[in-house]
DNA sequence: ATTAGTGCAAATCGTTTGCACCCAG
DNA sequence: CTGGGTGCAAACGATTTGCACTAAT
């Protein structure tokens, strides 16, 4: 017998929600999302949009990050190890890579004795665009 | 006249968390910390705690940090700039200090035009002592 | 047919707030 | 005295879940 076979269907709700993430530039939250398909006129509940993030998360075609008031922004994003420059006010979204940086956070850890290392790093600031005003 | 002359009172509660606070060796949520201070015989509402926690936080006396799960940890820390290395297990902390990690969060951002620049760097594993189990 | 997916309402969860009473200065 | 502090209960906001219904395969 096959082990898990997670049959994925493809709905209209998550083919509206797919779409819309995919003309976004920047990161967005799930309420935000569901007032966009709304305005749209996509009905889609925002439960769904809720369970479908999720799913796209859990896939690791999408990632989440939790704005400092705990809400959490989503965006698609590729699948390699990668960090974010947000833009605080427009929520534009740049991927970084910083190899030394990987390297910095795993060698502080083991120096102390820390093993299973892993780290989260975001970096905010104001994108030209939003500071132009 | 005085611009804003915050009179902070020192009260039995205040000194009950504080007094707890500096036992901690790690960070701990506002929750647990009332458990702990309930189990103590020290006699502090939930409201309190929370409202001691923020206004710890708002001098710049202890610092919170987010779990995935949106809940937050506290501490107290030294004010000068930092970073955290954490366990995952008992939550044991280390402050790190990473001069070559700002400057490369700075220049990242200011060459994407990004300014205001402020970031997060959190890093996650299993110390030595829980890794023994 | 099956069974995953949907959506609404109700339930969680951590945290905040309204308000009447209390105590440090 | 007086305004900051406290605590309980109610309010909140984001996210999750129970459940009956709809639709993809």
């Amino acid at each position: 017998m096959k082990p898990t076979p997670p049959a994925t269907r493809s709905t209209r709700q998550r083919g509206e929600v797919m779409a819309l993430l995919q003309e976004m530039d920047g990161a967005r939250s799930a309420q935000q999302l569901h007032m966009m398909l709304r305005e749209r006129g996509a009905k889609v509940g925002l439960t769904t949009v809720y369970r479908t993030l999720q799913l796209l998360v859990d896939a690791g075609d999408a990632d989440a990050t939790r704005l400092p008031g705990g809400e959490q922004l989503f965006r698609l994003c590729s699948r390699t190890h990668h960090h974010h420059l947000v833009c605080r006010d427009c929520g534009k979204t740049v991927e970084v890579a910083g190899p030394a940086v990987e390297r910095w956070a795993d060698q502080v850890a083991t120096d102390n004795g820390f093993t299973d290392v892993s780290h989260t790093i975001e970096i905010f600031g104001t994108c030209r665009d939003c500071a132009a005003r």
